[in-house]
DNA sequence: ATTCGTGCAAATAGTTTGCAGCAGA
DNA sequence: TCTGCTGCAAACTATTTGCACGAAT
């Protein structure tokens, strides 16, 4: 519990000083969703986080508000070529790397740990672009396409 | 040139019968469209597409020629989450299976070769998922962030 | 007090679609 | 000649924005 409040507590004061930096504040509102889209524990569309936060919060501010954690590193906008683009806590709060898995019948994406022989993989590959083509890497995305154990079924 | 011109029949004939199965047509104007992005050497915008074509098609025409061919696999498209979409020669009918490289400050979309290496650790990665999760991977891509060249200077 | 955040309604912009005429097999 | 393709204009929808009020420091 002690653990589990400190972790929170440092996600906090991560996120207000991302903000602050920017001359933001974390409102109350920013914390309803932050914790929509923590709480989902995998990607999440703009509709969902409004359902999450149980429609207390109108449409344009969760757009505003989206746009604004993902401009100061707190969420990060995965664009999915479907109707609603879909957001994430930042891995840098989440602590943990991880890929995407995609299915593509019924839309959802999945979160999937990052293996630690594709993580090298990717530097590896990463490292002879550098020298290669002059492109400074800066982070990278592995994503996986196929069907999930409900549409693979049925 | 003689394999050139053989290549260019096979992508040709190719495209028609995935088109055929769905009983489409390879339009001259599909077969513009197609051109335009193939002659482009990277993922490409509709946009693009439009002006690569000296505006000699419609807008609507194009939306429609490319969801088309999205649909029938021959082109694939790439969500951004700029303003537009990108869409590039689907792998099986360029032939050459590819990675894309995003420039974070111009926008730019670079093709590079999928090295061994990686394509190894990909598909290490997505049989432990289908033993762990279910999930039936069918295909993936790697995506690179940072900068190009030119922003990396200037 | 001043600066930022919020809700509402209106505007924007990429994309899709209805329709009438055209073209290919 | 039948089915599909095209262009135009209108419709649609996710997202953004102007404005006036409320909240926080």
């Amino acid at each position: 519990m002690t653990a589990m409040a400190s972790r929170a507590g440092d996600r906090d004061a991560s996120i207000t000083s991302r903000l602050e930096r920017a001359g933001q504040r974390y409102t109350s509102q920013r914390r309803t969703i932050v914790e929509a889209i923590a709480g989902a524990g995998r990607p999440v569309t703009t509709p969902e986080v409004l359902e999450r936060a149980g429609h207390r919060l109108s449409q344009s501010s969760v757009y505003r508000n989206l746009a604004v954690l993902a401009d100061v590193g707190v969420l990060q906008r995965l664009p999915t070529g479907g109707d609603f683009d879909l957001f994430e806590l930042a891995e840098e709060l989440s602590g943990h790397h991880h890929h995407h898995l995609h299915c593509t019948a019924c839309g959802v994406v999945i979160d999937v740990p990052a293996g630690p022989g594709l993580e090298q993989a990717v530097m590896a590959e990463a490292e002879e672009l550098v020298v290669g083509l002059g492109f400074v890497v800066a982070g990278h995305s592995v994503d996986l396409y196929g069907l999930c154990v409900d549409c693979a079924r049925g």
